[in-house]
RNA sequence: GCCGAAGUGGCGGAACCGGUAGACGCAGUGGACUCAAAAUCCACCGGCCGCAAGACCAUGGGGGUUCGAGUCCCCCCUUCGGCACCA
C-alpha cells in the first residue's frame, strides 16, 4: 500500500485526542518545559506565517516531551481588536460571531496540522472570564498609582466624528471616508511603564538567550537619554521655561529658546503684537495632520515676542515656537543650538538667527558652517569655561547648575507611559465611573467584571457603540451611591496578551487571575516564538506587566520569557505575505495536496527558522518525495525486522550503523540547542539516502538486520517531531503500539558516531593538491608522510625549500615552499 | 538621516572554532522501465580552457591580516527590517 497522508493523517489525530497525548499536569520533580507560541488573532483563516510559527513549536514541544520534559505547549486566541469591529460596520454581523466563527474556522485549520496543543487550557481574551482579570488588574495598578488619566493626542476624522486607530489612518486620510485627518486631545488612561523604564533597560542585559537584534530594537525603544534640565527665566516675567539637553556644554552657544507649539507656557510668554501670527502658528499645527506633521522635514516656527535669560551667561535669547520640537520628548522645550545641532542649524538659517560656535574641533569660523558640528573639541566664546575640553566643561556647568540651583543632571527616555484608551466597542470596558460629586471613581472588585453588552449596534460614526448604550452608561457612584456615568474606553488588546502565557496556567481559575502554584511550576517561558513584528511593543509590554505584577506579590519572577526565538518572513514572490496584498498563501490547498506532513516538513526545510523564507509550493512535492521513499523502504523492510534482533559483537562498525548514530546526534544537539531545524532534516535525507544505497546488498544476516532496524527506527523517531502523524504510522507498520510522542528519545553512542578513518586535504601554498585518507588518530608524521608520497603533491614539491608543514588533525595538511 | 541584519550555483540553502566552498533539496539534462506517459530508479549538474590528465577563475565589489578567508579587519555597493526632527 502506498503512503496515505490523509488516511494516516485523519486517524492519527483522532487516535490522539482520544489517548489525551497533549494534555499536561504540573508533576513533581523531572524537567518543565514551557513551550509557547504567540497566540493567534482570529482574522479569518491561518496562513502560511501560522504555519511556520506553530510548526517551529510544534518541533520543539514534540522533541522535550519524547526527551521526557513535562512539557506545556497550549495555544488561545486574541480575540478582541478593531478587525472584528470593522467586519461589524462593514457587514452587519456581530464581532462575537465573526470572532467565534473565525476561531473555529483556524483551530480546525491548526487541528488539520497535528499540532500538539492542550486544547483544554484554550484561552480567549474575549470571553468575560478572561477579561475580567484585565480589570482587575487594571484596578490594582490604579490602587499602586500605576494607572492615570490625562489627555492625549489622538487621530480624529471630523466627517465621522470618529477616533481613529494609527492603523486606521491612511497616509493622513480616513480608511472610510478619505478625508483629512487632525489631531485632537482627549481624556485618556495610561499606565506607568515609565516606572519601570531602567528595569526594563537594566533586564535586557541578562536576556542572552534573545536574538539580539529584538534587544537592540528594545534598548532603542526605550531610549535612556543622559542629560541636564536647566531653567531659563523669561525676561520681565516671574516664570522659567525648564528646558533638556543633552549638550549642555553648548549652552553659550545657545541663541534661542524652542518650544513645541502645544507648551503650556506658549501663550504666557506671547506678547499681545504677536499673538495673532502665534495663534495662526498653533491653529495650523494643530490642523495638520499626524501624517503631514511626522513627513514634513521643513523646520517652520514663529517668534512670541518674549526673551528667555541664559541663566549662564545672562544673554537674552528670543523664544520661539516651532514644529520640530516635540511636546512628547523631554520637556517639550529645547534650547537651540545652531553650531552643534543639526536642526537648530537648520532652524536659524530659516529664521536668521545667529550661529556661534563654542566648542571648538578644528579651526572653524562661525560664519563659514554649512552644517552643525557634533564633534568634541575646546571650548570658546563660553566665558570662564574657554580652553577647557568641552565634556569636561559639561560636568563643571553641571556642578555650577546645581549649586546655583538653576539645573540639574537628569535622565530621560524616548519610552512614554503606555496609553491604554481605545475609544472602541469590541475591547476590556474599563472598569471605572464618572460621578458628579465623586469625579472618577474604580468598580469596586466585587463588581467585576464589567460586562460588554452585546446588543449594540455599529455606525462607525460619532462615539463608541458604548457610549449610545442607555443600559451600559448608567452606573451608581459606588462612593456615594448617586448616579454615575460608565467608562466607555475599552483597553488596548497589548493589555489582553500581556499575561495570557500565565492564564494557560491555569485556565479554569475563578478566584484569581492564575493559580499561583501552577504559574510557578512552568514559569518563566522557556521558549517563545513569534513574529519579530512584536519585538518592541508586546514583548515590552509583557515584560513590564511581569514586573508588575511581582510587585503587586502575585510572581516571583520579573522576566517572562527565557529564550525569545522570531521567526522569519515568509515571503512570497519577493513581497511580505499579507492580506493587503493579496498574496496569501492558506495551507488548506496544500494540505489536500500532500497531507500535513509535507507542509510541515516543507516549510521546515526550505530555511533555518529565524531567516526569511520564500514561500515555494514545488518543496512540498520534494518533502512528499521523501515521506513515500521512507514510507516504501518501511513497507519493505518491515516483515523481515519483526522479531528480536542481536547487537553484533566486535570492534568492526559497520558504516550504515556509524551514519545512524552520527545522525542521532547531529538531530539531537539541532533540536535541543541551535534549533537549525533544516540541516536537522537534510541529515535525516542523508539517512535515508545511506539506507537505500544499503539495501541492495541486504541479505538478511543477523548482523545486517541489527544495522537495518537500528537505522530504521532511528529514522522513524527522528522523523516524529516534524511528521508526526507518518512518523505514528510507521512506527505502527515496524510493530509497535505507542505514539512516538509517549516513547523517549533515541539515544546515540558517541563511540560509534566516531570516523576511523578521515579524509584530509593536502595543500601545497594553500592550495588543494590532493587528498589522503588516514586513520583518524594518525600522527602528524605520519600524516605528512603518506602526504608527501601523493604524486601531485611531490610534483610541487620537487626542487623546492618546504619552510613550514601544517597538520591541522582531521582536516588538512599545508606545505608552505619557496 | 541613524541603528540592525543579510548578500554563496538556474533556485532554496550547507559549510557550528579561519582549514577540501556548494551538504540536503528543487529545477534541469541524459539513460533505464513503459506501446506511450506519469510515478519510480540510475547518472550528470558553478564558470572557463582542454581529447584527456590537469590547470585557472569563483562566496556583492575593492583593499588588508594569515601558511590558509564565505568566515576576521577597513572602505564601498545592494537588499531587507527597525526607528525616524528624541534636543
Amino acid at each position: 500500500m502506498a503512503y496515505d497522508p490523509h488516511a494516516i493523517e485523519t486517524r492519527f489525530q483522532k487516535h490522539w485526542q482520544e489517548a489525551g497525548v497533549a494534555r499536561m499536569e504540573e508533576k513533581g520533580g523531572g524537567g518543565k518545559f514551557y513551550c509557547l507560541e504567540m497566540f493567534m488573532y482570529p482574522s479569518g483563516k491561518i496562513h502560511m506565517g501560522h504555519v511556520r510559527n506553530y510548526t517551529i513549536g510544534d518541533v520543539v514541544a514534540r522533541f522535550r516531551k519524547m526527551r521526557g520534559e513535562n512539557v506545556l505547549h497550549p495555544m488561545g486566541f486574541d480575540a478582541f481588536g478593531m478587525p472584528a469591529e470593522n467586519a461589524a460596520i462593514k457587514g452587519h454581523t456581530h464581532p462575537k460571531a465573526w470572532t467565534d466563527a473565525n476561531i473555529a474556522t483556524m483551530k480546525g485549520q491548526l487541528q488539520r496540522l497535528g499540532f500538539l496543543y492542550d486544547w483544554e487550557r484554550e484561552v480567549r481574551t474575549c470571553e468575560p472570564e478572561y477579561y475580567r482579570w484585565n480589570q482587575w488588574f487594571f484596578l490594582k495598578m490604579f490602587e499602586r498609582g500605576l494607572c492615570y488619566k490625562a489627555k492625549r493626542a489622538v487621530n480624529w476624522c471630523p466627517d465621522c466624528a470618529t477616533v481613529l486607530a494609527n492603523e486606521q489612518v491612511e497616509s493622513g486620510a480616513c480608511w472610510r471616508c478619505h478625508n483629512p485627518v487632525v489631531t485632537r486631545e482627549m481624556d485618556q488612561w495610561f499606565l506607568r511603564i515609565t516606572d519601570y523604564a531602567q528595569e526594563l533597560l537594566d533586564g535586557l542585559d541578562h536576556l542572552t538567550d534573545w536574538p539580539p537584534e529584538v534587544v537592540t530594537m528594545q534598548r532603542n525603544w526605550i531610549g535612556r537619554s543622559e542629560g541636564a534640565l536647566v531653567d531659563f527665566p523669561v525676561a520681565g516675567q516671574e516664570r522659567k521655561i525648564r528646558i533638556f539637553t543633552t549638550r549642555l556644554d553648548t549652552i553659550y552657544g545657545a541663541t534661542c529658546l524652542v518650544l513645541a507649539p502645544e507648551h503650556p507656557e506658549a501663550e504666557a510668554v506671547t506678547t499681545r503684537e504677536r499673538r495673532t501670527e502665534v495663534e495662526a502658528f498653533r491653529a495650523q499645527v494643530r490642523s495638520q495632520s499626524t501624517h503631514d506633521r511626522t513627513t514634513s522635514r521643513d523646520k517652520v516656527g514663529v517668534f512670541t515676542g518674549s526673551y528667555a535669560l541664559n541663566p549662564f551667561s545672562g544673554e537674552a535669547v528670543p523664544i520661539y515656537l516651532a514644529n520640530f520640537v516635540l511636546m512628547e520628548y523631554g520637556t517639550g522645550a529645547i534650547m537651540s543650538v545652531p553650531a552643534h545641532d543639526q536642526r537648530d542649524f537648520e532652524f536659524a538659517k530659516a529664521y536668521d538667527l545667529p550661529i556661534r560656535i563654542v566648542v571648538q574641533s578644528g579651526s572653524l569660523k562661525s560664519e563659514d558652517l554649512t552644517e552643525a558640528v557634533a564633534a568634541d573639541g575646546i571650548m570658546e566664546n563660553s566665558g570662564p569655561y574657554d580652553g577647557m575640553a568641552n565634556r569636561e566643561a559639561l560636568k563643571a556647568m553641571a556642578e555650577e547648575a546645581r549649586k546655583r540651583g538653576m539645573g540639574e543632571l537628569t535622565v530621560t527616555y524616548r519610552l512614554k507611559d503606555w496609553g491604554i484608551s481605545r475609544q472602541r466597542y469590541w475591547g476590556t470596558p474599563i472598569p471605572m465611573v464618572t460621578c458628579d460629586a465623586c469625579g472618577t471613581v474604580p468598580v469596586p472588585e466585587s463588581e467585576l467584571p464589567v460586562l460588554l453588552p452585546m446588543d449594540v449596534t455599529f455606525t462607525g460614526k460619532g462615539e463608541s457603540p458604548l457610549a449610545g448604550h442607555g443600559g451600559f452608561l448608567s452606573a451608581v457612584c459606588p462612593k456615594c451611591g448617586g448616579r454615575a456615568r460608565r467608562e466607555t474606553d475599552t483597553m488596548d488588546t497589548f493589555v489582553d496578551s500581556s499575561w495570557y502565557f500565565l492564564r494557560y496556567c491555569s485556565p479554569k481559575e475563578t478566584e484569581a487571575p492564575f493559580d499561583r502554584s501552577a504559574v510557578r511550576y512552568w514559569n518563566p517561558i522557556d521558549f517563545y516564538i513569534g513574529g519579530i513584528e512584536h519585538a518592541t511593543m508586546h514583548l515590552i509590554y509583557c515584560r513590564f506587566f511581569t514586573m508588575v505584577l511581582r510587585d503587586l506579590g502575585l510572581l516571583d519572577f520579573g522576566e517572562p520569557v527565557k529564550r525569545l526565538m522570531c521567526q522569519g518572513m515568509v515571503i512570497k514572490d519577493g513581497a511580505k505575505m499579507s492580506k493587503s496584498l493579496g498574496n496569501l498563501v492558506e495551507p488548506d490547498e496544500m494540505i489536500g495536496k500532500y497531507g500535513a506532513d509535507s507542509v510541515r516538513l516543507n516549510i521546515l526545510f526550505l530555511s533555518p527558522p529565524w531567516d526569511r523564507l520564500d514561500w515555494k509550493e514545488a518543496g512540498a512535492e520534494g518533502a512528499y518525495r521523501f515521506l513515500n521513499r521512507i514510507y516504501a523502504t518501511v513497507e519493505e523492510l518491515a516483515g523481515d525486522l519483526a522479531g528480536p534482533v542481536e547487537e553484533p559483537a566486535g570492534p568492526e562498525v559497520d558504516a550504515l550503523r556509524r551514519k545512524t548514530h552520527q545522525t542521532l546526534a547531529k538531530v539531537t544537539a539541532e533540536l535541543s540547542d541551535r534549533l537549525k531545524i533544516n540541516t536537522a532534516i537534510a541529515s535525516l535525507m542523508e539517512l535515508t539516502n545511506a539506507l537505500q544505497g544499503y539495501l541492495p546488498a541486504y541479505r538478511g544476516t543477523p548482523a545486517q538486520r541489527f544495522v537495518v532496524k537500528e537505522a530504521v527506527e532511528s529514522l522513524v523517531r527522528m522523523l516524529s517531531p516534524f511528521c508526526p502523524h507518518a512518523a505514528d504510522a510507521l512506527w505502527e507498520l515496524l510493530g509497535h503500539r505507542e505514539f512516538l510522542v509517549d516513547t523517549g528519545w533515541p539515544c546515540f553512542d558517541p563511540v560509534i558516531a566516531r570516523e576511523e578513518e578521515v579524509t584530509m586535504a593536502v595543500q601545497v601554498n594553500g592550495k588543494v593538491r590532493g587528498q589522503v585518507r588516514v586513520p583518524s588518530e594518525a600522527s602528524d608524521e605520519e600524516v605528512l608522510r603518506v602526504a608527501r608520497a601523493i604524486e601531485k603533491v611531490f610534483a610541487q614539491l620537487e626542487g623546492k625549500t618546504v619552510i613550514k608543514e601544517l597538520v591541522v588533525p582531521k582536516r588538512i595538511v599545508n606545505f608552505v615552499v619557496r
